[in-house]
DNA sequence: TTATGACCAGATAAGCAAATTCAGTCATCA
DNA sequence: TGATGACTGAATTTGCTTATCTGGTCATAA
């Protein structure tokens, strides 16, 4: 009894020094990848900066691309968590623009999502080609398909426009204010913030209803589909990962 | 007197014909540039493609670079002479949602134009490096920054944000309206007609002001305001250009 | 005088062998 | 049993030579 819960606190330990590993090689992997880009960014760099020989990494994923896809993956995780942090922590996280407050600044917090929102070859590189954009941003777009059908069904936005359009606009204006700053002159220069504030702004007044405002309940309800969703959106994306490993 | 006549008309003739065989070598550069981009687009192949001799496309540009230069200003001319065109000729040619409508269709009709604002190094090339761009977008944004001081004290668009502010919008949202097709799956296409309604929608309601909307003679005004400083632009530019063909 | 295209030199590409890099393995160690 | 890093072969890069291309000129022809 005793060595059996013994053997079995050794395990659960063991387990999560693991895991604390993986994290600290991912770390390593991230930071090597947004000075150096995929292309450029070596095993025997992220074992060197991780502290563990180039082997240990390789317990803990078949190959190159691999770790790379688990990295994306626990950034997404990361992003998706944050923003439902964000959105129940805001009473406006139940409206159009609330959300698109949130999901902006949730991405740009995190420079690898961003880089594959906008698939930027320059930081991907080849690992672009082969794995996750060409799903990424197709369901990205699902996920503005279903959410912008949430919020119109409970009268948060104006329903006088044709639901895929208003997806079109929002991730036009969205994808815009990510990508602007690249072809601004420094005159007009703004923290994430203040361009955050813009979008809102703008999404506000894009996709307001004419009648009144939202009530409280109706926010409630709309942020708490989001964040439900997203929870099972997590844990469908966990399952799949899970099913990979073992098989 | 008939003699003095007739060497005057002879010469106008001939520099039309001039005029109209540098046009047909222009057009065969653009139409070469769009299918190969700058880089690949040799002095040879345009020569072919126009129908003269090598030596004939020095006779009107001292370089290569030059040739392209003159492509892109004729681009431009046309492009604001098309922008006026509409402008002139539609009721809301002086609101900003009608600006914006036809400065959008009017860089949608042309691609090198497109590519130009976007700076697409795929079709520019060199070219965008050494020439052009540097200044294209910065005096791009300072006639957005003059259109937006001049709508605003108008009262056809809100004041109660900062202009540069209002600028950055403005053009965060065309920016992506005009990239955000790059990005979305087959589902999602629409036509340049299409966008734009879109586009117009947007910026109706992100900039209409609080009050009533502007009555014709105010329209009338800021059109007539802004296709007159269009025309200033183009003369400036041209007269640049000749002090730079003497010079 | 105007237009031409053969011609030139410099730049760019193609070809190729040698050197280096790097993902992934595995015998060895602790 | 978990971790290591020397090792391997495939792939990429480097260095260099040769071949091709192409912007720009200019003697010649119309």
């Amino acid at each position: 009894m005793a060595s059996q819960h013994k053997a079995e606190h050794g395990r659960i330990e063991e387990r999560s020094k693991r895991e604390e590993r993986a994290d600290r090689i991912l770390d390593a992997a991230a930071e090597l990848m947004l000075r150096w880009g995929y292309n450029k960014t070596t095993i025997d760099d992220i074992a060197r900066l991780a502290g563990v020989a180039k082997g240990t990494i390789y317990l803990h994923w078949k190959t190159r691309e691999d770790l790379f896809t688990a990295l994306m993956r626990r950034e997404y995780n990361r992003l998706v968590k944050d923003f439902q942090r964000r959105i129940a922590s805001d009473p406006d996280g139940g409206t159009l623009y609330g959300i698109t407050k949130h999901s902006m600044l949730a991405t740009m917090k995190s420079p690898l999502m961003k880089a594959m929102f906008l698939k930027d070859t320059d930081l991907l590189g080849e690992w672009m080609r082969k794995e996750y954009t060409s799903e990424s941003f197709p369901q990205q777009v699902a996920q503005s398909l279903a959410l912008i059908e949430s919020v119109r069904s409970r009268g948060v936005v104006r329903d006088d426009i044709d639901a895929h359009r208003q997806v079109y606009m929002l991730d036009a204006i969205t994808i815009g204010f990510l990508v602007i700053d690249q072809y601004m002159p420094d005159e007009f220069k703004y923290s994430d913030e203040e361009v955050v504030e813009m979008v809102t702004e703008a999404v506000k007044r894009v996709f307001a209803p004419p009648g009144p405002q939202p009530d409280e309940k109706t926010k409630q309800e709309v942020a708490n589909t989001l964040i439900s969703s997203l929870d099972n959106v997590l844990a469908i994306r966990n399952k799949i990962d899970q099913e990979e490993a073992t098989s």
